[in-house]
DNA sequence: CCATCATCTTTACATTGTCAAGATACTTTG
DNA sequence: CAAAGTATCTTGACAATGTAAAGATGATGG
Protein backbone atom coordinates (compact mmCIF):
# COMPACT_ATOMS: atom_id res chain seq x y z
CA UNK A 1 0.00 0.00 0.00
CA UNK A 2 1.66 3.46 -1.49
CA UNK A 3 2.22 5.03 1.88
CA UNK A 4 0.54 7.99 1.09
CA UNK A 5 -1.92 7.59 -1.64
CA UNK A 6 -4.01 5.44 0.26
CA UNK A 7 -4.49 6.11 3.96
CA UNK A 8 -5.49 3.43 6.30
CA UNK A 9 -8.42 4.25 7.93
CA UNK A 10 -8.77 8.32 7.08
CA UNK A 11 -12.24 8.00 8.19
CA UNK A 12 -11.09 7.55 11.85
CA UNK A 13 -8.46 9.78 11.39
CA UNK A 14 -10.16 12.57 10.51
CA UNK A 15 -12.66 12.08 13.56
CA UNK A 16 -9.54 11.63 15.63
CA UNK A 17 -8.10 15.01 13.78
CA UNK A 18 -11.72 16.81 14.40
CA UNK A 19 -12.04 16.27 17.92
CA UNK A 20 -8.35 17.11 18.59
CA UNK A 21 -8.53 20.17 16.89
CA UNK A 22 -12.09 20.82 18.99
CA UNK A 23 -10.06 20.22 22.62
CA UNK A 24 -7.43 22.32 20.95
CA UNK A 25 -9.25 25.39 19.52
CA UNK A 26 -12.58 24.65 20.50
CA UNK A 27 -15.30 23.85 17.44
CA UNK A 28 -14.72 27.78 15.59
CA UNK A 29 -11.19 26.39 14.69
CA UNK A 30 -12.54 23.23 13.05
CA UNK A 31 -12.14 23.23 9.58
CA UNK A 32 -12.06 20.28 6.58
CA UNK A 33 -9.14 21.46 5.35
CA UNK A 34 -7.52 21.90 8.46
CA UNK A 35 -8.42 18.08 9.45
CA UNK A 36 -7.46 17.02 6.10
CA UNK A 37 -3.66 18.73 6.54
CA UNK A 38 -3.79 17.26 9.78
CA UNK A 39 -4.02 13.75 8.11
CA UNK A 40 -1.37 14.81 5.38
CA UNK A 41 -4.32 14.22 2.79
CA UNK A 42 -5.27 16.75 0.58
CA UNK A 43 -7.76 19.13 0.94
CA UNK A 44 -10.49 17.88 -1.30
CA UNK A 45 -9.84 13.90 -0.11
CA UNK A 46 -12.24 14.19 3.14
CA UNK A 47 -15.51 14.13 0.38
CA UNK A 48 -14.52 10.62 -0.16
CA UNK A 49 -15.69 9.34 3.38
CA UNK A 50 -17.81 12.33 4.58
CA UNK A 51 -20.86 14.38 2.43
CA UNK A 52 -19.69 17.68 3.74
CA UNK A 53 -18.71 19.05 6.58
CA UNK A 54 -22.06 18.34 9.06
CA UNK A 55 -21.63 14.51 8.48
CA UNK A 56 -18.01 14.82 9.50
CA UNK A 57 -19.44 16.73 12.29
CA UNK A 58 -22.00 14.16 13.13
CA UNK A 59 -19.55 11.39 12.94
CA UNK A 60 -17.57 13.22 15.78
CA UNK A 61 -20.84 13.17 17.63
CA UNK A 62 -21.61 10.33 17.53
CA UNK A 63 -18.05 9.00 18.38
CA UNK A 64 -17.94 11.48 21.53
CA UNK A 65 -21.27 9.89 22.45
CA UNK A 66 -20.50 6.54 22.54
CA UNK A 67 -17.66 7.33 24.51
CA UNK A 68 -19.73 9.66 27.14
CA UNK A 69 -22.40 6.63 26.61
CA UNK A 70 -19.42 4.27 28.23
CA UNK A 71 -18.57 6.71 31.13
CA UNK A 72 -22.47 6.73 32.90
CA UNK A 73 -22.93 3.12 31.46
CA UNK A 74 -19.37 2.45 34.05
CA UNK A 75 -20.54 5.04 36.61
CA UNK A 76 -23.65 2.79 37.03
CA UNK A 77 -22.20 -1.02 37.18
CA UNK A 78 -20.29 0.62 40.06
CA UNK A 79 -23.46 1.10 42.27
CA UNK A 80 -24.52 -0.94 44.72
CA UNK A 81 -28.71 -0.49 44.95
CA UNK A 82 -29.84 1.52 41.84
CA UNK A 83 -31.09 4.62 43.60
CA UNK A 84 -26.91 5.43 44.08
CA UNK A 85 -26.62 4.41 40.71
CA UNK A 86 -29.15 6.80 39.67
CA UNK A 87 -27.42 9.72 41.65
CA UNK A 88 -24.18 8.20 40.09
CA UNK A 89 -25.22 8.52 36.90
CA UNK A 90 -26.48 12.65 37.10
CA UNK A 91 -23.02 12.90 38.90
CA UNK A 92 -21.16 11.61 36.14
CA UNK A 93 -23.20 13.19 33.47
CA UNK A 94 -22.09 16.54 34.74
CA UNK A 95 -18.85 15.54 35.09
CA UNK A 96 -18.00 14.36 32.08
CA UNK A 97 -18.84 17.79 30.46
CA UNK A 98 -17.31 19.76 33.38
CA UNK A 99 -13.93 18.23 32.76
CA UNK A 100 -14.62 18.69 28.77
CA UNK A 101 -16.59 21.99 28.57
CA UNK A 102 -15.71 22.25 24.67
CA UNK A 103 -17.37 18.68 24.14
CA UNK A 104 -20.85 20.49 25.69
CA UNK A 105 -20.66 23.22 23.29
CA UNK A 106 -20.04 20.57 20.15
CA UNK A 107 -22.20 18.29 21.06
CA UNK A 108 -25.65 20.55 22.47
CA UNK A 109 -24.09 24.13 20.74
CA UNK A 110 -24.71 24.14 17.00
CA UNK A 111 -27.75 23.97 14.66
CA UNK A 112 -27.57 20.29 14.04
CA UNK A 113 -28.48 18.62 17.34
CA UNK A 114 -31.75 16.67 15.96
CA UNK A 115 -29.93 13.35 15.73
CA UNK A 116 -28.01 13.28 19.01
CA UNK A 117 -31.10 14.01 21.76
CA UNK A 118 -34.65 13.81 21.46
CA UNK A 119 -37.69 13.59 23.91
CA UNK A 120 -41.26 13.86 22.42
CA UNK A 121 -44.33 13.25 24.03
CA UNK A 122 -44.38 9.58 23.02
CA UNK A 123 -42.19 9.22 25.70
CA UNK A 124 -39.80 7.91 22.41
CA UNK A 125 -36.11 8.43 22.85
CA UNK A 126 -33.16 6.36 21.54
CA UNK A 127 -30.59 9.09 22.99
CA UNK A 128 -28.18 6.62 24.54
CA UNK A 129 -27.25 8.37 27.83
CA UNK A 130 -31.33 8.72 28.13
CA UNK A 131 -32.09 5.31 27.28
CA UNK A 132 -29.37 4.13 30.33
CA UNK A 133 -30.91 6.60 32.54
CA UNK A 134 -34.28 5.04 32.02
CA UNK A 135 -33.68 2.16 32.80
CA UNK A 136 -31.63 3.02 35.66
CA UNK A 137 -34.88 5.10 36.68
CA UNK A 138 -37.19 1.51 35.82
CA UNK A 139 -35.16 -0.30 38.36
CA UNK A 140 -34.79 2.13 40.89
CA UNK A 141 -38.94 2.40 40.76
CA UNK A 142 -38.98 -0.96 40.91
CA UNK A 143 -36.28 -2.03 43.39
CA UNK A 144 -38.23 0.55 46.16
CA UNK A 145 -41.55 -0.85 45.08
CA UNK A 146 -43.24 2.51 44.28
CA UNK A 147 -46.24 2.99 42.31
CA UNK A 148 -46.08 5.37 39.92
CA UNK A 149 -48.29 6.06 36.72
CA UNK A 150 -46.51 5.98 33.55
CA UNK A 151 -47.22 10.04 33.66
CA UNK A 152 -45.79 10.64 37.02
CA UNK A 153 -42.81 8.25 35.80
CA UNK A 154 -42.47 10.35 32.67
CA UNK A 155 -42.31 13.70 34.86
CA UNK A 156 -39.55 12.48 37.04
CA UNK A 157 -37.52 11.34 34.60
CA UNK A 158 -37.83 14.45 32.40
CA UNK A 159 -36.91 16.32 35.49
CA UNK A 160 -33.56 14.27 36.41
CA UNK A 161 -32.55 14.60 32.97
CA UNK A 162 -33.60 18.29 32.49
CA UNK A 163 -31.94 18.95 35.99
CA UNK A 164 -28.38 17.32 34.96
CA UNK A 165 -28.36 18.16 31.66
CA UNK A 166 -29.41 22.23 32.52
CA UNK A 167 -26.47 21.48 36.02
CA UNK A 168 -24.21 20.78 32.51
CA UNK A 169 -25.52 23.33 30.30
CA UNK A 170 -24.57 25.96 32.98
CA UNK A 171 -21.45 24.97 34.13
CA UNK A 172 -19.86 24.49 30.54
CA UNK A 173 -21.20 27.97 29.39
CA UNK A 174 -20.61 30.16 32.56
CA UNK A 175 -17.14 30.93 31.39
CA UNK A 176 -16.15 30.81 34.80
CA UNK A 177 -13.73 28.29 35.95
CA UNK A 178 -15.57 25.77 37.82
CA UNK A 179 -13.74 24.06 41.34
CA UNK A 180 -14.13 20.56 40.78
CA UNK A 181 -16.15 19.69 43.70
CA UNK A 182 -18.52 21.84 42.15
CA UNK A 183 -20.89 18.56 41.38
CA UNK A 184 -19.51 16.73 44.47
CA UNK A 185 -21.35 18.90 46.79
CA UNK A 186 -24.10 19.78 44.59
CA UNK A 187 -25.50 17.30 42.04
CA UNK A 188 -26.24 14.75 44.91
CA UNK A 189 -28.70 16.55 46.46
CA UNK A 190 -30.29 18.20 43.42
CA UNK A 191 -30.67 15.05 41.09
CA UNK A 192 -32.44 12.76 43.79
CA UNK A 193 -34.42 13.69 47.04
CA UNK B 1 -28.21 63.52 5.05
CA UNK B 2 -27.58 61.64 1.65
CA UNK B 3 -30.11 58.95 1.86
CA UNK B 4 -27.42 56.16 0.93
CA UNK B 5 -24.39 57.53 2.38
CA UNK B 6 -24.71 57.60 6.08
CA UNK B 7 -27.17 55.61 7.16
CA UNK B 8 -29.27 56.38 9.82
CA UNK B 9 -28.69 54.21 12.50
CA UNK B 10 -26.79 51.33 10.80
CA UNK B 11 -25.48 49.97 14.44
CA UNK B 12 -29.59 49.41 15.54
CA UNK B 13 -30.66 48.12 11.58
CA UNK B 14 -27.27 45.48 11.76
CA UNK B 15 -28.73 44.38 14.81
CA UNK B 16 -32.26 44.20 13.76
CA UNK B 17 -31.03 42.73 10.58
CA UNK B 18 -28.89 39.98 12.49
CA UNK B 19 -31.91 39.27 14.41
CA UNK B 20 -34.40 38.81 11.43
CA UNK B 21 -31.33 36.54 9.25
CA UNK B 22 -31.28 34.12 12.51
CA UNK B 23 -35.04 33.62 12.54
CA UNK B 24 -35.48 33.08 9.21
CA UNK B 25 -32.28 31.25 8.52
CA UNK B 26 -30.81 30.06 11.47
CA UNK B 27 -27.65 31.43 12.83
CA UNK B 28 -25.38 29.33 10.46
CA UNK B 29 -26.90 31.70 7.59
CA UNK B 30 -26.26 34.53 9.78
CA UNK B 31 -22.80 36.60 7.75
CA UNK B 32 -21.65 40.56 8.30
CA UNK B 33 -21.86 40.77 4.45
CA UNK B 34 -25.51 39.76 4.27
CA UNK B 35 -26.37 41.75 7.28
CA UNK B 36 -24.70 45.09 5.70
CA UNK B 37 -26.57 43.92 2.71
CA UNK B 38 -29.91 44.03 4.04
CA UNK B 39 -29.03 47.92 5.21
CA UNK B 40 -27.77 48.68 1.92
CA UNK B 41 -24.85 49.64 2.97
CA UNK B 42 -20.88 48.01 1.50
CA UNK B 43 -19.48 45.31 3.08
CA UNK B 44 -17.08 46.32 5.33
CA UNK B 45 -19.15 48.83 6.73
CA UNK B 46 -20.40 47.60 9.64
CA UNK B 47 -16.49 47.60 10.83
CA UNK B 48 -17.30 51.25 11.86
CA UNK B 49 -20.04 49.96 14.08
CA UNK B 50 -18.32 46.07 15.33
CA UNK B 51 -15.07 45.56 16.15
CA UNK B 52 -16.00 42.17 14.20
CA UNK B 53 -18.55 39.83 13.60
CA UNK B 54 -18.22 38.33 17.25
CA UNK B 55 -18.85 41.71 18.50
CA UNK B 56 -22.44 41.85 16.27
CA UNK B 57 -23.25 39.03 18.18
CA UNK B 58 -22.83 40.40 21.27
CA UNK B 59 -24.91 42.85 20.82
CA UNK B 60 -27.46 40.45 19.91
CA UNK B 61 -27.58 38.64 22.43
CA UNK B 62 -27.34 41.64 24.49
CA UNK B 63 -30.51 42.29 22.38
CA UNK B 64 -32.26 39.43 22.94
CA UNK B 65 -31.52 39.02 26.83
CA UNK B 66 -33.38 42.31 27.67
CA UNK B 67 -36.43 41.19 25.79
CA UNK B 68 -36.24 37.93 27.00
CA UNK B 69 -35.77 39.66 31.02
CA UNK B 70 -38.41 41.46 29.83
CA UNK B 71 -40.79 38.95 29.31
CA UNK B 72 -40.18 37.37 32.59
CA UNK B 73 -40.34 40.45 34.34
CA UNK B 74 -44.10 40.93 33.04
CA UNK B 75 -44.72 37.33 34.37
CA UNK B 76 -43.68 37.90 37.62
CA UNK B 77 -45.47 41.14 38.07
CA UNK B 78 -48.79 39.47 37.27
CA UNK B 79 -48.62 36.58 39.74
CA UNK B 80 -50.26 37.11 43.17
CA UNK B 81 -47.92 35.63 45.46
CA UNK B 82 -43.88 34.89 45.04
CA UNK B 83 -44.51 31.34 45.41
CA UNK B 84 -46.56 31.39 42.30
CA UNK B 85 -44.48 33.94 40.57
CA UNK B 86 -41.35 31.42 40.53
CA UNK B 87 -43.58 28.68 39.36
CA UNK B 88 -44.83 31.43 36.36
CA UNK B 89 -41.42 32.69 35.80
CA UNK B 90 -39.80 28.92 35.15
CA UNK B 91 -42.76 28.35 32.53
CA UNK B 92 -42.28 31.95 30.87
CA UNK B 93 -38.41 30.85 30.69
CA UNK B 94 -39.13 27.67 29.30
CA UNK B 95 -42.24 29.47 27.22
CA UNK B 96 -39.60 32.04 25.77
CA UNK B 97 -37.29 29.62 24.11
CA UNK B 98 -39.40 27.24 23.19
CA UNK B 99 -41.31 29.28 21.17
CA UNK B 100 -38.27 30.64 19.28
CA UNK B 101 -35.66 27.52 19.24
CA UNK B 102 -33.36 29.42 17.36
CA UNK B 103 -32.67 32.41 19.72
CA UNK B 104 -31.72 29.24 22.26
CA UNK B 105 -29.34 27.56 19.90
CA UNK B 106 -28.48 31.03 19.00
CA UNK B 107 -27.74 32.60 22.55
CA UNK B 108 -26.50 29.39 24.45
CA UNK B 109 -24.97 27.59 21.43
CA UNK B 110 -21.84 29.16 20.03
CA UNK B 111 -18.71 29.31 21.89
CA UNK B 112 -18.69 33.25 23.18
CA UNK B 113 -21.11 32.39 26.21
CA UNK B 114 -19.23 33.72 28.90
CA UNK B 115 -20.52 37.71 28.84
CA UNK B 116 -24.38 36.00 29.02
CA UNK B 117 -24.54 33.65 31.70
CA UNK B 118 -22.66 33.13 34.97
CA UNK B 119 -22.90 31.05 37.87
CA UNK B 120 -20.13 30.88 40.51
CA UNK B 121 -19.07 29.68 43.88
CA UNK B 122 -18.97 32.79 45.16
CA UNK B 123 -23.06 33.10 44.20
CA UNK B 124 -22.34 36.41 42.26
CA UNK B 125 -24.32 36.34 38.91
CA UNK B 126 -25.40 39.01 37.38
CA UNK B 127 -27.09 37.70 34.54
CA UNK B 128 -30.35 39.25 34.04
CA UNK B 129 -32.77 36.82 34.26
CA UNK B 130 -30.95 34.63 36.74
CA UNK B 131 -31.19 38.45 39.11
CA UNK B 132 -34.88 38.16 38.83
CA UNK B 133 -34.79 34.70 39.45
CA UNK B 134 -32.98 34.81 42.99
CA UNK B 135 -35.05 38.26 43.76
CA UNK B 136 -38.29 35.96 43.37
CA UNK B 137 -36.83 33.27 45.37
CA UNK B 138 -35.97 35.73 48.47
CA UNK B 139 -39.24 36.80 48.40
CA UNK B 140 -40.64 33.41 48.34
CA UNK B 141 -38.62 32.43 51.16
CA UNK B 142 -39.56 35.24 53.20
CA UNK B 143 -43.12 34.82 52.48
CA UNK B 144 -43.15 31.59 53.37
CA UNK B 145 -41.26 32.44 56.50
CA UNK B 146 -38.88 29.28 55.73
CA UNK B 147 -35.45 28.84 57.30
CA UNK B 148 -32.19 28.03 55.17
CA UNK B 149 -29.08 28.23 55.31
CA UNK B 150 -27.39 30.19 52.41
CA UNK B 151 -26.21 27.21 51.27
CA UNK B 152 -29.19 25.30 50.74
CA UNK B 153 -30.28 28.79 49.35
CA UNK B 154 -27.72 28.34 46.61
CA UNK B 155 -28.52 24.98 45.97
CA UNK B 156 -32.11 25.50 45.49
CA UNK B 157 -31.70 28.29 43.81
CA UNK B 158 -29.18 26.25 41.31
CA UNK B 159 -31.84 23.76 41.10
CA UNK B 160 -34.98 25.97 40.11
CA UNK B 161 -32.49 27.67 37.16
CA UNK B 162 -31.00 24.13 35.93
CA UNK B 163 -34.49 22.62 35.97
CA UNK B 164 -35.76 25.45 33.78
CA UNK B 165 -32.68 26.08 31.90
CA UNK B 166 -32.46 22.26 30.99
CA UNK B 167 -36.08 22.21 30.26
CA UNK B 168 -35.66 24.57 27.80
CA UNK B 169 -32.49 23.09 26.58
CA UNK B 170 -34.06 19.36 25.61
CA UNK B 171 -37.07 21.33 24.30
CA UNK B 172 -34.92 23.66 21.63
CA UNK B 173 -32.58 20.85 20.76
CA UNK B 174 -34.84 18.25 20.58
CA UNK B 175 -35.47 18.28 17.06
CA UNK B 176 -38.98 17.24 17.89
CA UNK B 177 -42.16 19.48 17.40
CA UNK B 178 -42.56 20.42 21.01
CA UNK B 179 -46.18 20.43 21.66
CA UNK B 180 -47.45 23.74 23.01
CA UNK B 181 -48.33 22.22 26.27
CA UNK B 182 -45.66 20.56 26.76
CA UNK B 183 -44.58 23.27 29.02
CA UNK B 184 -47.88 23.93 30.82
CA UNK B 185 -48.09 19.87 31.79
CA UNK B 186 -44.54 19.73 33.03
CA UNK B 187 -42.76 22.86 34.36
CA UNK B 188 -45.32 23.86 37.07
CA UNK B 189 -44.75 20.15 38.61
CA UNK B 190 -40.66 20.29 37.73
CA UNK B 191 -40.27 23.56 39.02
CA UNK B 192 -41.49 23.87 42.39
CA UNK B 193 -43.05 21.06 44.38
C1' DC C 1 -12.80 78.12 6.96
C1' DC C 2 -10.12 74.46 8.30
C1' DA C 3 -8.84 70.40 10.85
C1' DT C 4 -10.49 66.42 12.93
C1' DC C 5 -13.34 62.62 13.41
C1' DA C 6 -16.91 59.20 12.43
C1' DT C 7 -18.95 56.87 8.83
C1' DC C 8 -18.93 54.61 4.67
C1' DT C 9 -16.82 52.73 -0.01
C1' DT C 10 -13.60 50.26 -2.78
C1' DT C 11 -10.04 47.11 -3.23
C1' DA C 12 -7.54 43.28 -1.83
C1' DC C 13 -6.37 38.95 0.42
C1' DA C 14 -6.58 34.55 3.08
C1' DT C 15 -9.58 30.92 4.68
C1' DT C 16 -12.98 27.88 3.83
C1' DG C 17 -16.66 24.62 1.80
C1' DT C 18 -17.63 22.49 -2.26
C1' DC C 19 -17.52 20.79 -6.99
C1' DA C 20 -15.44 18.69 -11.25
C1' DA C 21 -12.10 16.11 -13.67
C1' DG C 22 -8.65 13.02 -13.51
C1' DA C 23 -5.16 9.72 -11.44
C1' DT C 24 -4.26 5.62 -8.75
C1' DA C 25 -5.03 1.55 -6.11
C1' DC C 26 -8.13 -2.14 -4.88
C1' DT C 27 -12.00 -5.52 -6.08
C1' DT C 28 -14.96 -7.94 -8.62
C1' DT C 29 -16.13 -10.45 -12.54
C1' DG C 30 -15.91 -12.84 -16.79
C1' DC D 1 -5.49 -13.73 -15.03
C1' DA D 2 -7.16 -9.63 -17.53
C1' DA D 3 -10.79 -6.32 -17.99
C1' DA D 4 -13.98 -3.56 -15.95
C1' DG D 5 -15.60 -1.21 -12.17
C1' DT D 6 -15.30 1.13 -7.75
C1' DA D 7 -13.29 3.48 -3.83
C1' DT D 8 -9.92 6.65 -2.69
C1' DC D 9 -7.19 10.44 -3.36
C1' DT D 10 -5.11 14.74 -6.09
C1' DT D 11 -5.25 19.07 -8.47
C1' DG D 12 -7.62 23.02 -9.91
C1' DA D 13 -11.30 26.05 -9.67
C1' DC D 14 -14.99 28.99 -7.70
C1' DA D 15 -18.00 31.52 -4.58
C1' DA D 16 -18.88 33.12 0.10
C1' DT D 17 -17.00 35.11 3.91
C1' DG D 18 -14.16 37.81 7.56
C1' DT D 19 -11.10 41.27 7.73
C1' DA D 20 -7.57 44.79 6.82
C1' DA D 21 -5.92 49.07 4.28
C1' DA D 22 -6.59 53.26 1.94
C1' DG D 23 -9.41 56.68 0.60
C1' DA D 24 -13.87 59.41 0.11
C1' DT D 25 -17.63 61.86 2.30
C1' DG D 26 -20.15 64.22 5.54
C1' DA D 27 -20.50 66.27 10.33
C1' DT D 28 -18.47 68.98 14.03
C1' DG D 29 -15.80 72.01 16.75
C1' DG D 30 -12.31 75.74 17.03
Amino acid sequence: MSDNYHHGDLRRALIDAGIKIINESGEAALSLRKAAAMCSVSHAAPYAHFKDKDELMEAIKTHITEQFTSELSAAVKGSSDAESALVDMGRHYVAFFVRRPDYFKFLFGGQNITAHIRFDKEYENDYPPFVLLKETYLEYIQEGGYEKTPEEQETELLKLWASAHGLAAIACMSGVEVPFDWEDKISGDILIR
